[in-house]
DNA sequence: GCCGTTTTCGGCCCGACTGTTTTCAGTCG
């Protein structure tokens, strides 16, 4: 189940579009879009506070409370029904749209009677845009581009919407008397960046228990299919899991064959044969005589094959199977190898949590070291200002080792304006302990234009780190046109390292870029970009995508004692 | 609809780009 903050964060954030497509107060609009993104990123469970706590959140007063109350008490709140029957749920998709709004939804549904994305297409390829006020051919061109960047990602989800599921299924699984083993299988325990249909494995001597519990499920919508070893649903959302439940002696079989990938079982399985063996999910087995060898565990299968265990983010076909028969896999960073976080928001800016509950709830997370990098004046929408970053820097210091003995950095997250300078001077930037810098803006440009932006932001002394250095939104718009050898080789001529952003729909660098990268000698920082408390987990993702790249502790500067990192940030700033 | 060096209503996130226009609306970060 999503959490009851989340679920109020969709309605209002549902509301707002509504609200926009019928051309409501666009003031009205922004406070139901503010209060839904504090309300997602409050750390209590808004499900549990009265009318009172509700309107200590940010942005939400006495309407807003009262409709957050009236959802708990009756699963509906009779604004957003209302604004639901005016307009189908379709017209909403199509501002999911990149470069289609609010108001040319509007226009497509009350002059064409547009109401799906495709509708818009069959209008589009008919001509019957033609002549609508406010469309032109271009205009054509970048919706189609749009429908074609979303169905990319058709029918995939995002690593933590996946993760969710899948974690909630295997809670409730596991319980389950007879269930002996309980774990997701699958791209999900590959890590990789989108999820096509969740794996889920357990072991058990009689399957009906299991099947009964998962069928049963409140997140159920539909069983597509019921076995004995395999039985299909899908989510109200229209994500598919698979469960197959399989003999407790078959356990370690049956985790490798649904691990995956494909390219890698090809491979394990022709280690097999030309071992006189026969490698299928219920065991390996000697190829003449049919007899079972081993089954129970993943270990004994790959000890069998002659290799070393391979951890699932390896199981590409990348390289793994070579370098396992010559001893030489990477001992791979983990998350808790992290001892801090380096791009991190407070409310400052577009955080939603006061620098001091930031500050406490990575002290809880047990780092070492934290830092504060709040955006800086050339976004403009942020308002920042010298006076307000270095009020901020007074705080920080206070607050510095008196959280759980934590130490602070205070940074920022510098823009990377259209030729590659950042916001502040170098004066000023040598007063903060770590600058990222990020490219928020002036995405189309060629890629001579933004290899050289990149290039001059790592060069610049005072950047420490390039934040999301492609800057793609997974399903919503592609990375930047760039040579990515040209950048990787200026950090690694200049110690600019390269963040892994962990938010599921950035994970930018991706796995294979952080490959490449990793072959110019490249540092890397596993980051947040936490707008929220609860973002701060988001590094989980980071840190399996930087595996997937094949990351040892080693390449990662926070995973380093913060004498080292200091070491690094300094050095980086004593160059050129 | 929220908020207030607040007290009851006026301001609220600003600037730039794109595509469609010919002076601006829509979209985005």
């Amino acid at each position: 189940m999503a959490r009851p903050n989340d679920e109020v964060e969709d309605l209002f954030q549902e509301y707002a579009d509504l609200l926009s497509i019928t051309g409501g107060d666009a003031f009205k609009v922004r406070s139901y879009e503010k209060a839904a993104r504090a309300i997602g990123g409050h750390h209590e469970d808004v499900s549990t506070l009265d009318a009172k706590a509700l309107r200590a959140i940010p942005g939400v007063g006495k309407s807003i409370a009262d409709k957050v109350a009236e959802y708990f008490a009756t699963g509906s709140v009779r604004a957003v029904e209302e604004a639901r029957a005016k307009i189908p749920d379709g017209v909403r998709r199509l501002v999911a749209i990149p470069t289609l709004g609010p108001k040319k939804a509007a226009a497509l549904y009350h002059d064409l009677g547009i109401s799906s994305v495709d509708e818009l297409v069959a209008a589009i390829h008919g001509e019957r845009l033609r002549g609508l006020k406010g469309f032109g051919l271009r205009t054509e061109e970048n919706i189609l581009r749009g429908v074609e960047l979303l169905r990319q990602s058709g029918g995939r989800v995002l690593l933590d919407a996946a993760l969710a599921v899948a974690d909630e299924i295997v809670a409730v699984l596991s319980a389950v008397p007879g269930c002996e083993r309980c774990e997701h299988a699958g791209s999900l325990r590959r890590f990789r960046e989108t999820i096509g249909d969740v794996d889920v494995l357990a072991a058990a001597h009689d399957s009906a228990p299991l099947m009964r519990a998962f069928r049963e499920l409140p997140l159920v919508a539909e069983v597509i299919v019921a076995g004995e070893k395999k039985t299909s649903i899908r989510t109200a959302e229209g994500l598919q899991v698979d469960l197959r439940v399989v003999p407790p002696s078959a356990w370690g079989a049956a985790l490798q064959y649904f691990t995956g990938s494909q390219a890698h079982n090809v491979r394990t399985r022709v280690l097999a044969v030309h071992a006189g063996l026969k490698l299928s999910e219920y065991g390996l087995f000697d190829a003449a005589s049919g007899e079972l060898i081993v089954s129970e565990t993943e270990d004994e299968v790959y000890d069998r094959l002659g290799l070393p265990w391979i951890p699932p983010t390896l199981r590409e076909d990348r390289g793994e199977i070579e370098a396992a028969q010559r001893g030489e896999l990477p001992e791979l960073v983990t998350e808790t190898d992290l001892l801090g976080d380096l791009h991190t928001h407070t409310d400052l800016t577009d955080g939603v949590a006061s620098l001091e509950d930031m500050v406490r709830a990575a002290a809880a997370r047990g780092y070492a070291y934290y830092a504060i990098t709040d955006h800086a004046p050339d976004m403009a929408m942020q308002r920042m200002s010298d006076e307000k970053i270095l009020a901020q820097r007074e705080r920080v210091r206070k607050l510095d080792g008196t959280v759980a003995g934590m130490r602070l950095l205070h940074g920022t997250e510098l823009n990377i304006g259209p030729d590659g300078e950042v916001d502040w001077p170098e004066s000023f930037l040598r007063g903060f302990d770590l600058c990222v810098a990020s490219i928020h803006s002036h995405f189309t440009q060629d890629r001579a234009t933004i290899t050289r932006r990149l290039v001059r932001a790592a060069e610049n002394p005072c950047v420490h780190v390039i934040g999301h250095p492609t800057t793609r939104l997974i399903g919503r718009r592609g990375p930047v046109d760039v040579d990515l050898a040209e950048v990787f080789r200026a950090c690694a001529r200049t110690g600019t390292a390269l963040e892994i952003n962990s938010a599921p729909d950035r994970l930018d660098l991706r796995d294979e870029d952080i490959l490449l990268a990793k072959r110019f000698g490249v540092r890397f920082a596993i980051n947040s970009d936490a707008h929220a408390v609860h973002h701060l987990g988001f590094v989980r993702y980071g840190a399996g995508t930087a595996q997937r790249g094949w990351l040892t502790k080693d390449d990662v500067i926070n995973t380093w004692p913060l004498e080292r990192l200091r070491e690094f940030l300094g050095s980086a700033q004593a160059q050129q």
